[in-house]
DNA sequence: CTCAATCCGTACCGGATCGGTCCCATATGC
DNA sequence: GCATATGGGACCGATCCGGTACGGATTGAG
């Protein structure tokens, strides 16, 4: 399904309230505060740190905070931490084997999706999401303005 | 995860071989060609003409063909028609019913998200997907140019 | 220097979804 | 009438997701 999962959902989630204040916040206290999975969190946390989009302070009064600013942080690196290397199909990463390599039905118009969706996530920053939220500039089709949360 | 279903997969290149040539082609037809699980693509050719995006003809000499020009079909038509509703997330369907809509996060940062992939696909369409293809506009990262199928 | 808070790495599990198959009914051309 | 097609389901095994858990390492506070 073209969704994205739980963790991308909760990752935008923290990486939006992180955004917003400069202040380390901690795993629990995040949890706490939107009452999401401690342990999803946590892990969530900690792939986003693997990935270099966060920094993390260890031990007391620790926490995690931006590793660069928001402006510089893209949906598509948020996806590839936490779903791994993002393909839209099969034949579209970096170690493609196709099976028919030569006779592809129309030369290849799914890679061409791919590489549009891609880069349409590539140029959209953490910085756009969280400012167009705030600023309400979000239109839905039956002109509502609802809050989200998962679940 | 963020990937489209083999569904949406296989109806793209069927709908690109249906864009190419006006003629109608039939499910054992295509399926033989491309060397695609013929039950599957039937079923899939069955969901995009109940979603009108096909007519098709029945009986013998029968087949299917697009009920439209191609640059009236949409992506995200076609993903709709074989996936069901397109939601990034669950609070971003038509029956949201989200747990705390009031105190969202960050004031809903997600939704945005998925206005802008609606969007996206919903102005990108089947021409412009075999077009680009054809014409070999793609460039990958890597500077190669592969054919694609699935598996 | 001990303890609590916090991050780190990883393994585990039930349930939902996907990919794929199959069957039978209906329609149509030869 | 018979082969060729689509129409509409049901069905099943494999995979992945969402969520949990646990032991270890690091650091600040008292």
């Amino acid at each position: 399904m073209l969704r994205l999962s739980k963790k991308v959902d909760y990752g935008l989630i923290l990486l939006s309230r992180l955004a917003q204040r400069s202040e380390t916040a901690s795993a629990r206290e995040m949890a706490a505060k939107y009452d999401l999975p401690p342990s999803m969190i946590a892990n969530v946390l900690k792939a986003l740190t693997g990935a270099g989009i966060l920094v993390s302070t260890r031990g007391a009064q620790g926490g995690y905070e931006l590793a660069r600013p928001a402006g510089r942080i893209s949906l598509a690196e948020i996806v590839e931490a936490l779903e791994g290397p993002f393909s839209l199909v099969d034949c579209v990463g970096d170690e493609v084997i196709c099976r028919y390599t030569e006779v592809c039905p129309t030369h290849d118009p799914i890679r061409v999706v791919h590489q549009r969706f891609h880069d349409f996530m590539a140029k959209l920053t953490l910085a756009e999401i969280v400012g167009d939220a705030r600023f309400g500039t979000l239109q839905t089709a039956d002109g509502h303005e609802k809050a989200h949360l998962p679940g």
